[in-house]
DNA sequence: GCGATGCTTCGGTTACGCTCGAAGTATGAT
DNA sequence: ATCATACTTCGAGCGTAACCGAAGCATCGC
């Protein structure tokens, strides 16, 4: 009767909405402290500390001490891929907690997905890598072109570098706001970097918002073109 | 603070003990009746009645009426990505509800995921393909080449047919057992369904179990051939 | 009509686990 | 040394939801 891998032990840690609030918060990729957690979750510090241990003991999450903080982030990107399936799905199931506020439509145009792009401005950049031949789609499969690499080098982006990571290069993932595919994998890491990088974004501090500057916006928009 | 898909509400759905182990015996890919997944989630019918509910009011399952009966099924094919994905994960956590009992062995062996083959066979035939030139592969992403088209043609498949599918083609499934990819998509599909026509191998009555006939286990084993 | 089967709804019990106050440990600053 | 900060552990309190017995519908067979 008991057979195969338990999902009802994860699904129960994930299925606690403090613990889900701590791991979205997790899902921009920085290293957060206990207490930054427990504002993420809306609980108290020692409520935060038992449900920490807990996704710690599921393999979700590790911790690194630092003098007296302990910083918290995803284990590794398998769960960063965990969470973003089941955003997708919860997504495409309208389970959303929406609560419109002035943040969304920020969220809703460029946001971080683990360590990547995503919202409007992340699937505008996979439909204009792939209008453009850079990128290749089969079925949901993505691979980078010949060509591509030489656009990518263009932008300041050393491809062989990526490709010897153990990483997949090119990689899609669903976006819960606009329901398509957005750019995942090493290359889309490199080109967020990238864009933060030439200052033509910065990370907004409390939120998963990626917030362009008006050259940036301009810079964004002129590389990745799409025909009405 | 409220932003996103909610994950803890897929993630509480699944996270109860009973109803996971509904989902997992849904798995199978058969409808199944309320009474039979009460059996299989360990509890009575009047709990199953409400846990399914619940179930179909977060979008994993569909129920139809048939006579008496009433037939759940897992929505769509979505949802059973979702739970592989879960499924590949918790194992690879270590989160398994071991019992090892006669059947894990065929288990291993042989098994139906949501619709196509899984276990050592199922990652023995995508070995045996991708090594063959039928199937190429990038990463994570899998194609069928032109040359793996006239072999399936051989083997009695006719792909254009597929092609014409929403679905994707090929597509790579994380086994559990093996930690490895196998090949879902509807030519995952479309392949296990020719072996049972076949005659080949046959469904076990109450388990995921694929069970092969002695002269379907040779037929197998020399269609897929693998280099030692 | 009648009984039998399959499933749902209702009511009440139980228990698991989320929660926080208070106290305890560890590290850092003065 | 002393105090402050960051976090964990302990010990209740409490609420939700899982659970089942019993009753209520619905459908089938006769």
């Amino acid at each position: 009767m008991k057979e195969g891998p338990d999902i009802a032990q994860i699904g129960a840690l994930i299925g606690d909405p403090a613990r889900a609030n701590m791991l979205t918060a997790l899902m921009a990729g920085r290293a957060l402290t206990a207490t930054e957690l427990a504002e993420a979750g809306g609980i108290t510090v020692q409520t935060a500390s038992t449900h920490l241990a807990k996704l710690e003991g599921g393999g979700l999450l590790t911790q690194r001490k630092q003098g007296r903080h302990r910083y918290f982030t995803l284990s590794d990107d398998a769960v960063g891929k965990l969470l973003e399936s089941i955003m997708g799905f919860a997504a495409s199931r309208g389970h959303l907690r929406h609560q419109p506020g002035p943040k969304e439509p920020a969220l809703r145009k460029a946001r971080i997905c683990y360590d990547h792009l995503a919202g409007d401005y992340g699937v505008r950049m996979l439909d204009s890598l792939i209008a453009g031949g850079a990128i290749s789609q089969v079925d949901e499969a993505l691979s980078l072109t010949a060509n591509g690499e030489g656009h990518l080098k263009s932008i300041g982006i050393d491809v062989t570098g990526l490709k010897s990571t153990r990483r997949p290069l090119c990689r899609s993932c669903l976006d819960w706001s606009e329901r398509r595919a957005h750019l995942a994998g090493s290359l889309g890491k490199a080109l967020l970097a990238n864009f933060l990088d030439k200052g033509w974004a910065r990370r907004s501090e409390n939120s998963r918002s990626i917030l362009f500057t008006p050259e940036g916006d301009r810079q964004f928009l002129r590389l990745f073109p799409v025909e009405a």
